[in-house]
RNA sequence: GGCCCCGUCGUCUAGCGGCCUAGGACGCCGCCCUCUCAAGGCGGUAGCGGGGGUUCGAAUCCCCUCGGGGCUACCA
């Protein structure tokens, strides 16, 4: 039993993915239940929309919890029996616990002002000492009944704070499911546990909250990064004073970004890519985001093929303690792998299904050419040991594609353009002209590009480039001058696909008016 | 400052005392193929943070040190 508690303090983190991905993978290959608990005690921070992001998020990548209180993909809300699962809506547990520790002096009320606590730390610092509420420090640890009353009579506003057991100094260690044993410094302070008397809802703090809840919920380990590892001490201490049985923790490490010659945390602000958004804008296939990700968490799984990977689940003990980068680049050649082992139907589903939301005038173009987008997406795919990997994401239809469709297509009429790389204007002209006139459209691809070759000749064009280089001012140019006349016509691209190939999808017509467009031109 | 985590090519990593003159993948560079580009094939580049030990032998074990990250909040 596993749960991920995200917050909703701005967009969806990267991080945050790949950390409720390692949560669901754990508990369902344990045949353990998955659980997404909404950490939103703190409403300063608190984002409009943060539920809708979640949703999307959480929907695209195909983490639907078993448990939980959003309406994700098809499933309906509330799921579990141990909702509410927005921690915002649980304030009434957590004030009973806190009463009930209260009653058993495990916990008190604390009055003590901002100003009054950062005296304390202060005079800490200076006698270098633990900064911290806790012992002798902590003014309303052990404050008489009457001096509380008084208080509360006087409406101080006030928190509740553990009284911990813990003493200065002491060790404390445990097992991390990662990391194995730990060991550090036990904690002392007295934690605030719950919040401010002055707010609307009484929440609780993180830590309590985490007690609380992923004993509640049935929780037995806790997946989360390791900014938390420090806290376990607290935690544990919590548990007990709650009577709860203690969970496991797995802290795994962060994700991070490349600074100049370091490593750093990604993050939310700075970053484009720490955000989940940015995955799904730019059309990066889920699967090769999972893929990309399953094997940052388990390097195992990166040297398998994608759905072998994709099912085999991920272990403990082969996680990374070193935070990795997150690399773009990489994830763009998984990903360009993954679309080209795609049928092609496939790849214009993933296309429209992105389009729909990010640049509809695909979609529309798609409905309108649905023959030409099947040509299209062929060429140098079907029948072909290795097909092409122009697309590693799926904005990049647009430009990889879009010269096949007349909408997406603007004709080059300049016979000066620099995409004909210096060559003549009129003999760029001449050549679209010759070319258009004398076009034969079908035949075998050798037969079909023999007449560029002849073209070529019939303009003067070396042959091939040593020929060329032999005597450069006696020839315009090289074939492949010649045939990128005729590509740039046709595809308006220096480079392309086999033009051949091109050709068949475009149709003959197409190819020609294309040309005219280029030698009629004016100039 | 205190406590904690981490440290192998640019990146992700394999390595758990001899199989390592450190292997793979991505990137980058070159060559081949070739009408362009992509793909593909072949080759190359580049690393154990540093210093001491232990040992016949260390990337692997120990100590110190340096570097990066985190916590030290009524943020999570």
């Amino acid at each position: 039993m596993t749960r991920f508690g995200p917050s909703p303090t701005g967009f969806v983190h990267i991080g945050g993915l790949y950390t409720a991905m390692v949560s669901r993978d754990l508990a369902h290959s344990t045949d353990g239940v998955y659980v997404l608990r909404i950490e939103d005690t703190d409403q300063s921070r608190e984002v409009e929309g943060a539920d809708e992001q979640f949703r999307r998020a959480f929907e695209a990548f195909d983490l639907v919890p078993d448990e939980g209180d959003l309406e994700i993909g098809a499933l309906a809300a509330p799921r579990g029996d141990y909702g509410p699962y927005h921690q915002s809506a649980r304030a009434a547990i957590y004030q009973a616990y806190v009463r009930e520790l209260m009653r058993q002096g495990k916990a008190y009320p604390d009055f003590a002002t901002k100003d009054e606590l950062a005296e304390i730390s202060g005079a800490q610092r200076t006698l270098k000492l633990p900064t911290g509420y806790y012992g002798r420090w902590a003014p309303w640890r052990d404050a008489s009944p009457e001096d509380v009353q008084a208080a509360l009579d006087a409406g101080k506003p006030w928190v509740a704070r553990f009284r911990s057991e813990g003493k200065v100094g002491e060790r404390f260690a445990f097992t991390d499911r990662l990391r194995g044993r730990v060991e550090m410094e036990d904690n002392h302070n007295d934690v605030v546990i719950l919040k401010t008397s002055e707010s609307p809802v009484r929440l609780p703090t993180y830590h309590f909250a985490h007690a609380v809840d992923d004993h509640l919920m049935r929780t037995n380990l806790v997946v989360r990064t390791e900014e938390w590892l420090s806290s376990v001490p607290t935690h544990r201490q919590l548990f007990a004073a709650l009577g709860f049985e203690p969970v496991d923790y797995a802290h795994l490490a962060p994700l991070m970004k490349q600074e100049g010659g370091s490593k750093r945390k990604l993050s939310k602000r700075k970053d484009p890519e720490a955000s989940v958004d940015f995955y799904l804008e730019a059309g990066f296939p889920v699967p090769a985001v999972q893929y990309y990700l399953r094997g940052l968490a388990n390097p195992r799984l990166a040297d398998m093929p994608l759905p072998e990977a994709l099912v085999t689940p991920l272990r403990l003990d082969e996680f990374g303690l070193a935070g990795p980068l997150v690399d773009t680049v990489k994830l763009s050649d998984i990903s360009a792998d993954h679309i080209a082992a795609l049928p092609g139907p496939d790849v214009l589903a993933g296309v429209r299904v992105w389009a729909a939301e990010y640049d509809p005038e695909i979609v529309k173009v798609l409905d309108a050419n649905p023959e030409l987008a099947a040509a299209a997406i062929d060429v140098e795919r079907v029948g072909v040991e290795n097909p092409r990997k122009d697309l590693a994401k799926w904005s990049d239809f647009r430009e990889a594609y879009g010269f096949f469709f007349p909408e997406l297509f603007t004709d080059v009429t300049d016979p000066a353009d620099e995409r004909f790389g210096g060559l003549d204007p009129s003999l760029v002209r001449t050549v679209a002209a010759d070319l258009a006139d004398t076009y034969t459209h079908d035949g075998d691809q050798p037969t079909w590009f023999q007449q560029i070759r002849d073209l070529a000749s019939r303009h003067g064009f070396a042959p091939n480039p040593k020929t060329y280089k032999k005597d450069p001012d006696a020839y315009p140019g090289m074939l492949r001058d010649a045939a990128n006349v005729a590509r740039v016509a046709i595809t308006g691209a220096q480079r392309s696909p086999d033009l051949y190939e091109v050709t068949r999808a475009l149709g003959a017509d197409e190819v020609v008016r294309r040309l005219r467009a280029l030698a009629s031109s004016a100039g």
